[in-house]
RNA sequence: GUGGGCGUAGCUCAGUCGGUAGAGCUCAGGAUUGUGAUUCCUGCGGUCGAGGGUUCGAUCCCCUUCGUCCACCCCA
């Protein structure tokens, strides 16, 4: 019979794996929080209709990304494929949006239905940030602000870097894409097919191409500061200056455009080489449409996303991750003979009572050998041995295992009574 | 959706120019008398990804399929 196995692009993540994501998501969480968001718990599932309108019709996540169904009701339902939609839908309908500023934070999976590669899967892990209600550039330097502070936290810092860029209003992004459009297809022939196809159906993302036949092209296209209105050019000026002046450091990037329909002004990404192929860990910009254009009162809006999987995986290729980041127990407790293993629960208990942040073990079977070679292997730093002896006397034997000398064996070991126990191991902890 | 690499033990991999397989690590037990370096011995563990074809015989050759990795498209 066949195993069955996960989805593909649907990844366990093993206990190996865990602390790093608890490290990761408790060192976001930290930052957020001192920067005064609130976490926001929306469904993974919503109207199918919500990312048609908010994304984009013609965009390839709605085109042929969604894992969209029926549900026994004949709804059209959707797995979120990103999170900006659901959270302007959950504000919108339980009033948080009305007159009011908002400043939310979530994190969780997303799905899309992609071909799996290096740092892209069909269930990942997005956080995501948004503020809605304030309309001028400090809030977009407040979130960059913010990222850059997360990078610091995690020793990412050098390894990414601030790509920025204002798309401008709609009106003055339909003027600048007539204008490219008339460029582009001046030079057609010159274009790659994927460009080619894109002049029809999106003609903004052909700027990102990596073709560079067709970069060469762009080098004598319109460019898009040209054509920003007013407003626009104030705002990027203010956010660019603010930036500047936090120590923050960026590229204008006047080719930068996102997939998703909703944005306008202000765009950004932090990119980094160590990905390979997936260069974006954190992206977002503003859309201060979006919120009148699902239904509610008009309120402006900003945030960004990070890809969770991403961050991990330059952690982990970076060496980023602190040595004390693991599954590893403080104490091991080893009992041997009849009636030690008892003991060794309550004096577990008495630890655990003292000292509840460490983790103590105690075992379950198996011979001392094999257990206390695995307990050298892991570095645990402070062993417990509990025999008939140390039964009788009331008392336990500390031992450390990381003297490995010749004729160690005993030497690295006290006898202390129970009583004394939580005194003298402190020495160790 | 397109292209390329790879599927042999729980993991990392050898191997058979076609005669149904091996190592290291892991795990269990022992040399070791309540106690860990390094050793040494023994044992558990595989329908060689799946299905079909060629063949006396296929893990190996051919076809199909599935899975996986990487890249394109696109995106976090």
């Amino acid at each position: 019979m066949a195993k069955i196995q996960a989805i593909r692009g649907m990844n366990d993540i093993l206990p190996e794996q865990t602390p790093v994501w608890q490290y990761l998501e408790d060192t976001v969480r930290r930052v957020l929080q001192s920067y005064s968001y609130n976490e926001i718990r929306m469904p993974i599932l919503e109207q199918t209709e919500l990312f048609k309108r908010s994304i984009g019709e013609v965009t390839d996540i709605v085109e042929k990304e969604m894992y969209t169904f029926e549900d026994r009701n004949g709804d059209s339902l959707t797995l979120r494929p990103e999170g900006t939609a659901c959270c302007v839908r959950a504000a919108e309908q339980h009033g948080l949006l009305f007159n009011q500023t908002q400043k939310l934070w979530y994190c969780g999976p997303m799905f899309r239905h992609e071909r799996p590669q290096k740092g892209r899967y069909r269930q990942f892990n997005q956080i995501g940030v948004e503020c809605f209600g304030i309309p001028g550039p400090d809030i977009d330097a407040e979130l960059i602000i913010m990222t850059a502070r997360l990078w610091k936290e995690l020793g990412l810092l050098a390894n990414v870097s601030l790509q920025i860029n204002s798309l401008g209003t709609t009106a003055a992004r339909a003027v600048y894409r007539d204008a490219l459009v008339e460029y582009l297809r001046a030079n057609i022939d010159a274009l790659d097919e994927d460009s080619k196809r894109r002049l029809e159906s999106n003609p903004l993302r052909v700027l990102d191409s990596k073709s560079q036949s067709t970069q060469d092209i762009l080098d004598g296209a319109p460019d898009f500061s040209d054509y920003l209105d007013d407003e626009s050019k104030a705002h990027f000026a203010t956010l660019l200056e603010t930036l500047d002046q936090s120590g923050i450091s960026y590229e204008v990037n006047s080719r930068l455009v996102r997939g998703l329909d909703y944005y306008g002004k202000t765009v950004f990404e932090w990119v980094t080489n160590d990905l390979g192929a997936q260069g974006t860990v954190c992206a977002g910009g503003r859309y201060d449409g979006l919120v009148e254009q699902l239904g509610g009162k008009a309120t402006p809006g900003v945030g960004f996303a990070m890809g969770v999987e991403r961050l991990i995986l330059m952690l982990e290729s970076l060496d980023k991750i602190p040595a004390e980041v693991n599954n590893n127990p403080d104490v091991f407790i080893v009992s041997v003979g009849e009636g030690t293993q008892i003991e060794a629960f309550k004096v577990a208990e008495i630890l655990r009572n003292q000292f509840l942040s460490i983790n103590v073990q105690t075992h379950c079977g198996g011979s001392n050998k094999n257990r206390l070679k695995k307990i050298d292997k892991s570095n645990v730093p402070i062993t417990l041995i509990i025999g008939e002896n140390e039964l009788k006397n009331k008392s336990v034997i500390i031992k450390t295992l990381q003297d490995k000398s010749e004729g160690s064996q005993n030497k690295q070991q006290v006898e202390v009574p129970v009583a004394d126990l939580l005194n003298k191991i402190e020495a160790y902890l």
